[in-house]
DNA sequence: TACTTAGTCTATCAAATTAGTATATTTTGA
DNA sequence: TCAAAATATACTAATTTGATAGACTAAGTA
């Protein structure tokens, strides 16, 4: 039930983006160093991520990458979708994927295969990148405020 | 997010064993024939569901297989768990493969996924072999009345 | 006892996927 | 024109997946 290296590595790499959206590109060098992410690898994630609609970049000197979106436009599911296929345990659930079975209508395992891709889509459909900022900086001042507490 | 065609052949043998549960043994064969699983392959997987404590076998004529536990105390998770590893999206959220990251007390996508393996893990590891059953029976039942409501 | 049936065990294999590298090209700003 | 940075392909090593093959062991039965 993984997700790959290359789908982890691309969420990471909107999320270091989103934290720094409305300031500018970021290079692929910077974003590979700040995440501990092969150059040559994240290159490749960056630019089907740019082609998928996701981001914008500026060649040449002075260039980078940028959201295309706004950050609470973009879902965790989407870029899980794009890099890793579908949410979904089996391919017989799958909405994008869809493999019709003789057997569907009657099949207890689909039947609670549905309920586990529905469970995941609730939660990776609905997060934003904003929303895992939030979490981010949320966390950050919970552990400020027991550093303060414990001086 | 797929599990292994390994892992759907897993559940649905031991469905297909909870079916006959208290009715004597079953033979790699017919289990193979009725959920279209090559034999072979079957054999090796319902070997690891025996040496992990899944099932019962019977060597020689007569022989076959049969369910070590009443269905109601076989969960889906721990087949998943045994054939395809983690229900986790991500290692460092695992609790039966946790792998250490120093980031993790601030790292958003950890969170995010904890949240998704929780999701998972309240489905499967609550719904038993006779959850299953009960669930094919329903729709059996489900689909009979709309046949004699459309005579 | 010999034969058949059915599970056990181990090895092997082709294809696909994963996680990258390598190299050359194009665009842009200074 | 030079350097920086994205773009575009091609390639590859290792691992995983989805099997297949064959020899062996145990149990019932004629």
């Amino acid at each position: 039930m993984k997700i790959s290296k290359k789908g982890e590595y691309a969420i990471r790499a909107l999320i270091n983006l989103a934290l720094n959206y409305g300031k500018g590109v970021t290079q692929i060098q910077d974003i590979a160093k700040s995440e501990d992410i092969p150059v040559k690898f994240l290159e490749q994630i960056l630019l089907s991520l740019k082609n998928a609609g996701f981001l914008q970049s500026k060649r040449g000197k002075g260039g980078g990458y940028l959201l295309d979106r706004s950050p609470d436009k973009i879902k965790l599911g989407e870029i899980i979708r794009l890099i890793d296929g579908p949410l979904a345990p089996l391919a017989c659930v799958s909405i994008t994927d869809h493999v019709q079975c003789s057997k569907e209508a009657t099949c207890g395992l689909r039947s609670v295969m549905v309920d586990v891709k529905d469970a995941i889509s609730e939660i990776l459909d609905h997060i934003t990148l904003t929303d895992v900022c939030k979490r981010i900086e949320g966390k950050k001042d919970r552990r400020l405020e027991t550093l303060m507490y414990n001086i």
